[in-house]
DNA sequence: TTCTATGCAAACCATTTGCATCCAT
DNA sequence: ATGGATGCAAATGGTTTGCATAGAA
């Protein structure tokens, strides 16, 4: 499964360096915020709003802006180290990519937990389905809402 | 396939029918306007955004807001006439319920063309899916983002 | 008459941007 | 010293709501 067992503190280092690799092409600058919010992000799994993220990097540097941290996470975005998703309500959520392997998610409607799924059985499927459609597939979104095992028995 | 034979005319009687039984039982009443607007978006197939149908029913009466579309049509979600849909950019759509049959969307990443697909087997896939993670499943949005056969012609 | 519906304008809220200043290069 | 990055505050854009008035029951 390729790098999936390097330690962590080294894929780290590899996103950073991604990143600089990144910026370095494009011209753009290495500061002390984008090093920070991006750090804090590669290391925080889950999906984090603009505000989750703000938080967690305000522990380490209270004077950081929200748009800091939006227009970092389009960086990441645009760098490729980071999906964008935008779920049934609330905003826009951010994960680290996973560029293996393509997954979809879960999302209990009750206390908001995103699980993820991978199914290549149904991503044949939708390829079926644009291709009879005449379609050239370019990407999708497939979201199952429902109630989580723990919302089902009782724990909210 | 039930009443998929109806003449439009009786279809749409059959609509406002639904409609005036809801709001009978809700307490609501049966405006102008009300009329208008559903009668308006019963007769228009196709996915509609707020302004879409504004600008059709001001044909008709330059007089009705903006507000009262917006409400009109969460009463006619809240009926079960109309189903919402939110796609990845722009503003919400509305299409008419077809309760019979359950579709997701095929939508041109070009020219905005929106297409309906329908598949059991990926229904059965996710229905698989949550029952895997545990979750009693409510819903799920699934919508296949590519460039349509129109604009693949060239045709913009 | 009573109380809901309408239309307008304003509030909302997440997102995006303009700008003076800061700072990496 | 340059020109991109930051933080603030304001703009944006779709959605939602408060309120005075109109109108259905």
């Amino acid at each position: 499964m390729g790098n999936a067992s390097l330690p962590v503190g080294e894929k780290v280092d590899a996103m950073h360096e991604a990143l600089n690799a990144y910026m370095r092409e494009k011209g753009l600058r290495s500061t002390n915020q984008r090093r920070l919010v991006s750090d804090v992000f590669f290391r925080t799994r889950g999906h984090l709003s603009i505000d989750d993220l703000l938080a967690l990097v305000r522990k380490k540097d209270p004077t950081v802006g929200y748009a800091t941290v939006y227009r970092t996470l389009k960086l990441l975005s645009e760098s490729g180290l980071a999906y964008e998703r935008q779920f049934r309500d609330g905003p826009t959520r951010y994960e680290l990519a996973h560029p293996e392997s393509h997954h979809d998610h879960l999302i209990c409607v009750q206390c908001g937990r995103i699980e993820e799924f991978e199914d290549q059985a149904i991503e044949d499927l939708q390829e079926q389905v644009a291709r009879r459609h005449g379609f050239a597939p370019s990407s999708h979104r497939h979201e199952l809402y429902g109630v989580c095992a723990g919302c089902q028995k009782g724990r909210s």
